[in-house]
DNA sequence: GCGGCAGGCGCAAGCGCTTGCGGTCCTTTT
DNA sequence: AAAAGGACCGCAAGCGCTTGCGCCTGCCGC
């Protein structure tokens, strides 16, 4: 039954193939009466038409590939998962292709890995070098990003530089002067541009704010809890402390309030951390972060490719901004505030709701420089309020 | 370039598009010297087959799918990735189809959806009912299942009742008798194996120690981590406390922990927590717990179907157990010990290495009770030690 | 030196679907 | 009422590859 060819169903129905071709894709040309004797008869027989041979007179795959450096990591799986959603509902097939180790990647694109065998490509969180740029357009199909972009690919992303500098913002209206950064992967094997905006964010938060670089301050955490660690200790290690610690990410925050337990440091009346990303976890940790919703870019990008692929002149090159938001939890505090209670990372109260919270400044507001700092401090403080935790 | 026929390839190589088939797939029949005429010629005009002609003429796919409940939990996304590097190498494509909701498994398997697309497929972690399986069997493919089994397919899982039998033999072995557990989904829209299993170990445990049952002892967390939070404070609430709990999560024994402190509750001191798992947050929190090596095995159930889909004949059905091992970290403790410094959850030291660490007794040993409650008891004191933990 | 054998190679027939083109037949339009 | 126009439908030619089957060499054995 699940063998049927085209043939069956048309004598089933007592029509030519064609007619079977045609009703059953609704295209035009066929009668609603034969469509309805096509139908039972497809049905009955349990037919559904063979992709393969679909594909080769059609030229089209009904197939979308996913390329990311990293399966396992949440931002990845998250992402993953509102991508497939979406490409599944619009009845396509999804290839995933993870480039785990830069030798996958090693001429990845230039082999005809994908060549014929997809209708578009999504790339995630890759920085493209201008030969990889080549093969992708040589491939011919639509191409989207997410987490970067290029001029010629629709992309989106959310705007590192802008969400890193309202995360080190808010603890500069805290009244941090000495504000420490974890950052990222330092060789970048995958390119990537991630830790470089961000960190780009976080000096210009601080020469905004009019306080002078300290090289001295910025570590590297490699993405991981362990190194989120590592690096802490490191800060703690050098001469005067930081009130303050942004991290690149949330894994990198985790490690580093765990290193700074373990020194007896209290968070936040001792020093205060900041992470990015809003990992589930974070909210366990209670920890302040810039939020930003993995899933829905996801859906969006694939939104996109769906609509690319479906359209036969080529869609418009559309590279948009996924919003983020400050959320403000308990492990940042105003400098020298009197201690509250023995602190607690660990979920000695939760956060309810989400509280009032905000768009990031990111969309066509570049440059309006002193104002939005002025605006974002008022922010900053009503989303405190807004955000305090009940007891439980 | 990227769109050469292999008729233009026979051409510039002098020979018919049968020997540049023949060459390019080296089955045999062509002189070597045309073979490298032939390879040349496609390397010159970066040609490569298309699939779906070539899947057309041979009835081959070269796909597998793989389908899972969810892909954003980490079990899954690292089981994903292991299955992913095996089918890539072997030069597969690989479906992801996810079956989020339980309208989107309505139906999946008797909808055509996998017929005629794949040549294998990898269920992960779903119990089929009996029409799911014919719809399967139907699909006239090799399948393969992780994380659950049935007669028919081959497949590879963990033996999660044994595995859950030495966790909270691991708690008895340390004194304790009133052991609650926190278990997975109640209801079972996914017809989950697992939270089943878990607890039936945990209850062959008990009895084998002589502990008789107590169901107020038992309840749900839904795997999630405020599931577990909220368990926990539920099994706080009731009568005499318990002096360990058993998590058949580590998400849920981490709401555990959570929960526990917000009371003032000191682990271990007043109360042992084990999970399950080893998530990679276990660690993090110096949590005892079950590990499994979840990438290994999708890796292994991926040879395992690559294997099957390449061999004509059937391939004989293979239902493997993955071994599981205790980690004993610091979360579980002697009952009624004196109580060590201050406890603190999050980190106050680092887990070096592995230790020594064991295979779980659940391979052809089934039915030696006694025995090897008594050799377990020994090899949890020897882990214990050689665990411990230095500080950083 | 001749029959035979086998390795190399090309022919052509598919694989199962889609689609341009034309043929019917039934409505409209004039 | 005749012609023009559609609506429907089938024919057949592909889509680009694989593969069974013959043919043609050259080479071996007797």
């Amino acid at each position: 039954m699940a063998k049927a060819t085209i043939e069956e169903v048309a004598n089933l129905a007592g029509v030519s193939p064609s007619s079977v071709s045609r009703s059953l894709r609704d295209v035009g040309g066929v009668s609603a009466k034969t469509t309805e004797r096509v139908r039972a008869a497809a049905e009955q027989l349990g037919y559904s038409a063979s992709p393969a041979a679909s594909r080769l007179a059609t030229g089209r795959t009904g197939t979308l590939a996913i390329v990311m450096p990293n399966l396992t990591r949440w931002f990845f799986a998250e992402l993953l998962g509102g991508v497939e959603q979406v490409v599944r509902e619009a009845g396509l097939d999804l290839l995933v292709h993870n480039l785990g180790d830069t030798e996958t990647r090693q001429g990845y694109f230039s082999s005809g890995l994908l060549r014929k065998r997809v209708d578009g490509v999504l790339l995630v969180t890759l920085a493209l070098t201008e030969p990889e740029i080549d093969a992708l357009m040589a491939l011919d199909v639509p191409v989207c990003m997410v987490g970067t972009d290029v001029e010629s690919f629709s992309s989106i992303r959310i705007d590192d530089v802008q969400s890193a500098s309202t995360a080190v913002r808010h603890l500069v209206n805290l009244g941090h002067r000495r504000i420490g950064l974890i950052s990222g992967a330092p060789d970048e094997p995958m390119h990537y541009t991630v830790p470089v905006h961000r960190r780009l964010g976080y000096r210009a938060a601080l020469e905004a704010a009019g306080i002078p670089a300290d090289r001295d301050l910025e570590v590297h955490g490699d993405f991981t809890i362990r190194g989120g660690d590592e690096a802490t200790t490191q800060l703690l290690g050098q001469g005067e402390l930081p009130t303050a610690i942004f991290a690149e990410s949330d894994e990198m925050a985790f490690g580093a309030l765990r290193a700074l337990r373990r020194v007896g440091l209290q968070v936040p009346a001792d020093i205060s951390v900041i992470g990015f990303d809003d990992h589930p976890m974070a909210e366990y940790f209670d920890l302040t972060t810039i939020s930003q919703d993995v899933r829905e870019q996801g859906r969006q990008v694939a939104q996109q490719l769906v609509a690319a692929v479906s359209r036969p002149d080529g869609a418009p090159v559309r590279r948009l901004h996924a919003p983020t938001r400050l959320v403000v939890r308990g492990t940042t505090a105003v400098l020298g505030a009197e201690p509250r209670r023995a602190p607690s990372l660990a979920g000695n109260r939760t956060v309810p709701g989400q509280g009032a919270q905000h768009q990031s400044p990111d969309k066509g507001r570049r440059g309006s420089g002193p104002p939005a700092l002025a605006r974002q401090s008022a922010t900053d403080q009503k989303e405190r309020r807004g955000q305090r935790p009940l007891a439980t």
